[in-house]
DNA sequence: TTTCACACTTACCAGAAGGTAGGTATTTGC
DNA sequence: GCAAATACCTACCTTCTGGTAAGTGTGAAA
């Protein structure tokens, strides 16, 4: 059944750069190749807890959305380079201010989300008792 | 096991941003009550396909970070408002130029998505079959 | 007297996201 | 000859997110 056009109507940009930036692993990726290329080795290791099958699971989505390239140097062994679009850098941009209200209440959302957590275990402990 | 003190570290305030406006519906939740506060059943009209479950939820974690306020005017039949705090209006600021960006590459965000999404239909009928 | 609207709450379930552990092919170093 | 390093791939499993459907209590409208 080819649909062809369903027009998906975001109901606000956000919801379309989310569909980009979302989930646990893509903005930290962002951010990191944000400097300059690395080879999926280096970043496998400039992002600590990132597991192997996450990362080139992300950069291919991040591939086929056009933030990041992928250039394969046809070395044995393998060498292999991601870096960053201009679209991708583009969006890092308008990434920058949420990043820095982020950077600026930290603490306060650090706090916040560290009473949630209290509270979920409060809660489960009640149940399990 | 009282831990207190996990420092949680961060590596950019995007990932500290992201929890406070992750997930599918806050994001939208923001949006809508951005232009002024509502009704609990106003919002859940005004947000087409949110389950009133997502919604109270989505409510709640936002008011337990401070970017909503809930107030009950104690009548019968219950009548409540959301409004958004200053700490909420500061974070749609800081939105903003994301959603701006997303805006501005909706058709090509939503032709990478179509796209995606035709590859793993193409991949799971290879699998069925 | 039944029904409706309001703002929720609860229990259960499906699907997606993410993690773990193993395997591939090739060459260099020991 | 064997292990290591490179950039992946695959299958399986767990956890988390979100959806559905039903129920709660009160007062007013039908």
């Amino acid at each position: 059944m080819g649909d062809g056009s369903k027009p998906r109507q975001y109901s606000c940009g956000l919801e379309a750069a989310l569909e980009v930036v979302g989930g646990k692993w893509k903005v930290l990726i962002l951010w990191t190749l944000g400097s300059g290329p690395l080879r999926f080795g280096e970043l496998r290791r400039q992002i600590p807890g990132i597991s192997e099958k996450m990362l080139i699971q992300n950069l291919k989505e991040m591939e086929a959305d056009g933030i990041v390239t992928r250039t394969d140097h046809k070395e044995v062994p393998p060498r292999v380079d991601y870096a960053m679009t201009a679209f991708g850098h583009s969006l890092c941009a308008a990434l920058a201010p949420l990043c820095a209200w982020g950077q600026e209440h930290i603490e306060r959302i650090d706090a916040c989300r560290r009473a949630h957590e209290a509270r979920e275990e409060a809660k489960r402990e009640r149940v399990d008792a």
